[in-house]
DNA sequence: AGGCATATGTAATCGATGATTACTTATGTG
DNA sequence: CACATAAGTAATCATCGATTACATATGCCT
């Protein structure tokens, strides 16, 4: 649990390896993640990650829970930064949740690519369950209104990442962010209403 | 361009490779698909394959090219089921977009994988730009309307396929499209508008 | 028919990867 | 201080994408 750099001992291989995978993805996606490259560049050999983490699913799921915490503080950021009446709260909600995923999108990539993690991992269920549209999920069936405002941001921030829509966004993040707000803004209203039902 | 069968050419090993790709694919996802295993499910040897496509990106691109062929034939199919009235041809193609990603998963995932193809090839973009979303990319910026269109079909084609639905909407697929359609309508009317002008 | 360019396939090989195993070294607790 | 355990190493396997040099079949041209 203490620091020791004398020698052999890592100190946190653990938190290293995943800083490292977290570093990997944001700048080079999920897609090239290799646990050997992880490996090499927090000096350590490849069989050592596979004591802290049993395969790369792990790792992927860990750095995925990661990004739920982060979507959560983004939504959460928007939500301090709104009024406080209900419809500019339900808003601040779709916000956080795009703005995140135009700043993270590999981040955002991975936490929606069932194939490469472990969706029955706990604490991962415990970080997504921190997103109002996720922890809605199991509790029983939602609504139609939670479906659509659900799938009008995901939607939205899916194609906007992808590039769909850069004749129609500016380049920048501002921008970008603007420009969906209003869109979402067109519907906002009539989704909150259906919601509410 | 002859079937000779007689021994060492295979006939057509282009296309005995798309379709054991599109089989293992539909069947596995677009992960675990490896050139050497269909090479060895067509009997050949793995360097064959090679010959026919420079890359595993250009076989995935040409799979996710069929995907959009067959997207666009789900679409056609409800269009002509549906009345001859805009506003019902306008929702089938919102339903023939859902229908489609519900029967093809793993297609219609490998279609949003941009790492895993060559989004410049004139092929695939060819049969994208048949698609009534596609088809406005490129063609100015979009409305607000066209992208309120897009994002929900497709916020609501991937959500259900990750089965973050799972608890509202029925196991089978007559039961999720009924249901979906009826998601869809609640916002139809008002995305048409907006669409439109 | 004969000959030859080309299309199509094989075999061998490279480097990287995920994963497992047996072994070694450090840690810290009674 | 001894020893169980945590944490790392080194070696190895099978698989993968990709390239290369080589072999064989096809079909066109005269």
């Amino acid at each position: 649990m203490n620091k020791r750099n004398k020698s052999y001992h890592h100190g946190d291989l653990k938190q290293a390896l995943l800083d490292e995978a977290l570093r990997h993805i944001r700048a080079e996606g999920i897609e090239s993640l290799s646990l050997r490259a992880c490996s090499k560049a927090v000096q350590v050999s490849p069989g050592a990650a596979f004591r802290h983490f049993k395969d790369k699913r792990e790792l992927a799921t860990a750095i995925a829970a990661h990004g739920y915490r982060l979507m959560c503080a983004a939504i959460l950021e928007y939500q301090s930064k709104a009024e406080d009446t209900e419809m500019a709260q339900f808003r601040a909600v779709g916000e956080g949740y795009v703005a995140f995923a135009l700043n993270e999108p590999n981040l955002f990539h991975l936490m929606f690519a069932p194939g490469q993690l472990d969706s029955s991992d706990e604490h991962l269920k415990a970080q997504a369950a921190k997103i109002p549209m996720f922890s809605r999920e199991g509790s029983g069936p939602l609504g139609v209104g939670d479906m659509l405002v659900w799938g009008v941001v995901h939607g939205l921030s899916e194609l906007a990442i992808q590039g769909h829509f850069k004749d129609s966004l500016p380049g920048d993040f501002d921008g970008k962010m603007e420009k969906l707000t209003q869109v979402m803004a067109a519907v906002g209203p009539s989704l909150r209403a259906l919601s509410q039902k």
